[in-house]
DNA sequence: TTGAAAGCGATACCAT
DNA sequence: ATGGTATCGCTTTCAA
């Protein structure tokens, strides 16, 4: 009401306003207060000292207009030009690695105000780059990655505007990029080692696209408790249900098929089962999985898997980009998660015996 | 080389900017290039003309600057205001239904350059209050939201700013706001009629929290079918695998336990199944689901399954948020998604009968 | 076709 | 403690 007579630039302003069903802004509280507009900004972000008398003053104004404060607009003058947002690159949001991570991420994000924006590379280079660009574009204040195979140019971009980033899951020799993955090799070496000493000698492994770096070191693993293991029992580069059914089917097939499968992966664990459960083997030949997968204790014999903890992975990388954008300034950190191997069943049979070890025996508890 | 001198102006820019590590702006790639930063901008934005001579400068000039474009800066002063984001407020990002549907939302989204938002309101009003007040403050342009029982006031609040809204799943009552659900009473009425036809009539029915739209739809489809169920068949306000595991045993301890369930909800299911497993009733008694959940088709018998396409209904979602963002002002347009039912066997179990159906009649191509 | 200048909405000095 | 004002990096008139 008694607010002072608006300047000509305010009317041009309002005009437009009424026009464009703008928002309204910190110049409109500030008229209507009477007050600065510095003022507002104070007490909008509960800088500096303002008298209780403005401060009631201005959020009555601002309650009346229906005040939006505009983040876009406040970082782009801030000194620190920080967005309050991170980004985030997976493979794909929605597959149950990737989600869980996505959650855990999201949760230590959200706890201090901050919004992700997230996207799939569906193991593409060329897409992960346009991510990246995207999202640093936008001026997120930091990233972390599931990376390609060949992400480095990618990060190299990111790391040279300054923008803290963290590769997990997969490890990327970088200065100044922390990583955090899990102990894929010794995880994979231990289930080997327990069919090993189950007696199992023609062991099959199937693993995932060789540009994957998990998937080498799972290999890896797997090499170095069965280092004479036939090539016709390896397969690698499979990298969906399907393409791992045919390759078991391939395998049942042959003269000496093997006794035991390892699979470096959901998926191909899932492809293979079934293929088993098809032919009623499912209790004759072992199965041992990497990574765990919901109702994998549901099915009979459940299906025994070195488990990963996604949600321990992404809380992990959340806390070392946040600590970066606390200013920490350190050498690149490489945090590693350690696996569970879970029995449930597939992963005790033995070699050659006829007959599923005792329920009871391997019997574990769900997820 | 032959830029004209810097203005004072300038000078102190570029002082702060080696100071604070800052990032190449459009003067800087001006100056270089030795032209007006509208030209430089022009180019960028690949708007108005430019002659080919400058285009190539100004393209060196940024490159060998290494400029990179801020699309925040650019929003700001954009007469559309916007931004190129959408927010997604999902029940939880790493629930398998909610990721599928944030992956079309996001491929939709990619294929004009759009990037998304998410976050995770848990059922909470309260949260997603916070998560949509988030959004708008980072000036979204739209939202696409899997609304809590009392999302009005929340959604009413972002439909002022003028942000485009799109509910999906659940249905919301409000004018301008594009919803996009499934035929959860007609799904659910269908797959109870065919337990009625196949002898039952002591038909448990587990559904989810009441304030969960689709739960009351689903529930409202079963009654409809079977209004005469006994109330002590009937449990809602399941929303976790354990409840529906305790639900379903205190059932089966009944005098007379129920001839078949079904279930408002994937964990239920799941709770359901695991339950009737260890009592090793899973062949004697039905079961049939709504939604889908990976790997039900590898237990045995088969989970059948309402299906619904979480997919679709996010590609939808995202198709009517888009035309809003292209301009369409027509009035609110509700989109139904049909479901699809998915035999697999113990949704096709006979009531009081001992044996299961053969395994080749039931037999359902997979997911 | 091109460039100068006026903002977009907000923050951060610098006086008062 | 408060308000005026110069930017933040960019788009958009408006003249030239």
């Amino acid at each position: 009401m008694t607010a002072s007579f608006p300047k000509g630039r305010t009317v041009t302003g309002e005009r437009r306003r009424a026009e464009a069903r703008q928002s309204v802004t910190m110049r409109d509280v500030a008229n209507l207060a009477g007050v600065g507009i510095a003022t507002v900004s104070r007490v909008v972000n509960n800088t500096g000292s303002v008298t209780p008398e403005l401060v009631e003053k201005v959020q009555e104004a601002a309650r009346t207009l229906g005040y939006r404060h505009d983040a876009t607009a406040s970082s782009l003058r801030r000194a620190d030009r920080r967005t309050g947002t991170v980004a985030l690159v997976l493979e794909d949001v929605s597959n149950p690695f990737s989600s869980a991570l996505h959650r855990a991420v999201s949760d230590a994000a959200a706890e201090r105000g901050i919004l992700v924006l997230s996207g799939s590379s569906d193991e593409s280079p060329e897409r992960e780059r346009e991510l990246v660009e995207t999202f640093t574009a936008r001026r997120a204040d930091g990233l972390i990655v599931v990376p390609t195979g060949r992400a480095d140019a990618t990060i190299e971009a990111a790391r040279r505007l300054g923008i803290p980033v963290v590769a997990v899951d997969r490890m990327v020799r970088l200065d100044s990029v922390d990583t955090v993955t899990v102990d894929n090799q010794e995880g994979t070496a231990r289930a080997a080692a327990r069919l090993r000493d189950l007696g199992h000698r023609r062991v099959a492994y199937f693993g995932d696209l060789a540009t994957i770096w998990t998937a080498r070191e799972r290999f890896t693993g797997f090499t170095s408790v069965f280092p004479d293991v036939p090539p016709a029992l390896i397969r690698r580069e499979l990298h969906s249900i399907d393409a791992a059914e045919d390759a078991a089917r391939a395998l049942l097939a042959l003269p000496e098929p093997p006794t035991a499968f390892i699979s470096g992966q959901n998926l191909i664990t899932i492809g293979i089962r079934r293929v088993l459960q098809d032919s009623g083997l499912e209790r004759r030949i072992a199965l041992t999985g990497f990574d765990d997968f919901p109702l994998a204790d549901l099915l009979s014999p459940g299906v025994s898997v070195i488990a990963q903890d996604p949600a321990a992975l992404g809380a992990e990388a959340a806390r070392l980009l946040l600590s970066r954008l606390d200013g920490h300034n350190g050498p690149a950190r490489h945090s590693v998660v350690p696996t569970r191997y879970i029995a449930r069943g597939s992963g005790e049979i033995r070699a050659a015996a006829g007959e599923a070890p005792a329920a009871a025996e391997v019997r574990a508890p769900g997820r």
